[in-house]
DNA sequence: TATTGTTATACTCTATAACTATA
DNA sequence: TATAGTTATAGAGTATAACAATA
């Protein structure tokens, strides 16, 4: 698994000197992430799903519409990762038609290592910041993309 | 092509309020990258191919390692390109070889749209911070992810 | 011998279309 | 009829291993 170059796409696809810092440290920091989930043997699709379904239970297609995909392709991200026994499979108890799917015991315990994986890994990239500088960036990262729920 | 939900993975991967904000952001940003590639039926590794080769002519090794790949997929991921006519193949002065890889006529004017197009597609996100506020995070951005080359 | 690129192979990710079972 | 999920199919993206040509 080679690593990547983020910082020349960066400078070359962004518009202006804000766009290019954000295409810049997305690449940073999906790099990260794929690494941590290349580290478990993760894609960052099957990362997603075991963040998202850290704390959820969620039919076949609400999981769909949380990953932007189409239901025809959870189903075989779904069966990989239940192989695996990360996640399980349960018929919903209101609709007949409606499949849960929600973590095992092992795919809790993987996201949780995953959670604090990631924290650990961004930490070399965000720790070149002073403590005032990184409340002041989180801050403005959050102001730019609006109010989280929850 | 559906669209994602950025915001609830960052919440459930990230480590703390930095490490979330980060993911987050990156994952909006990528959500605009590749739906910009997307309506151009690019896929973000070809994206970043046109990126990379907009002012380069690279050899198939150099362009893997930059895209962090196996430079055996960057012979589909050429192909793929060059059979759009978005890329040429020329064999290496230097080097018998070493195979050089550039953009042709059509791939340069098509990732000229896609830099201006990325930055408009990214504006409505960016312009929640008011100008002096974009400044100092794009400032805060470029101290944590180091001084660029070039 | 080592390196460059391709080929062969296999698996994951993804979409579209057709199907089934339920609502 | 409409919705939930799966299956069938196809193509892109990716890696590993083996290979040919060149250095």
């Amino acid at each position: 698994m080679p690593a990547p170059h983020p910082t020349e796409h960066a400078r070359a696809i962004g518009q202006d000197g804000l766009a290019d810092a954000l295409v810049h440290a997305a690449f940073a920091t999906m790099a990260v992430l794929s690494k941590v989930g290349a580290e478990n043997d993760l894609s960052l699709t099957q990362l997603r799903v075991l963040a998202i379904l850290r704390d959820r239970r969620l039919r076949m297609t609400a999981l769909a519409d949380y990953l932007g995909l189409e239901k025809s392709t959870m189903t075989g991200l779904v069966d990989r990762a239940e192989r695996r026994g990360l996640l399980e499979r349960a018929p919903s108890a209101s609709d007949g038609r409606a499949v849960d799917v929600f973590l095992s015991p092992e795919g809790a315990d993987l996201a949780g290592r995953l959670y604090a994986h990631v924290g650990r890994s961004l930490a070399p990239m965000t720790s070149e910041l002073a403590p005032a500088e990184q409340r002041r960036l989180q801050t403005l990262l959050e102001r730019m993309l609006g109010p989280h729920e929850s």
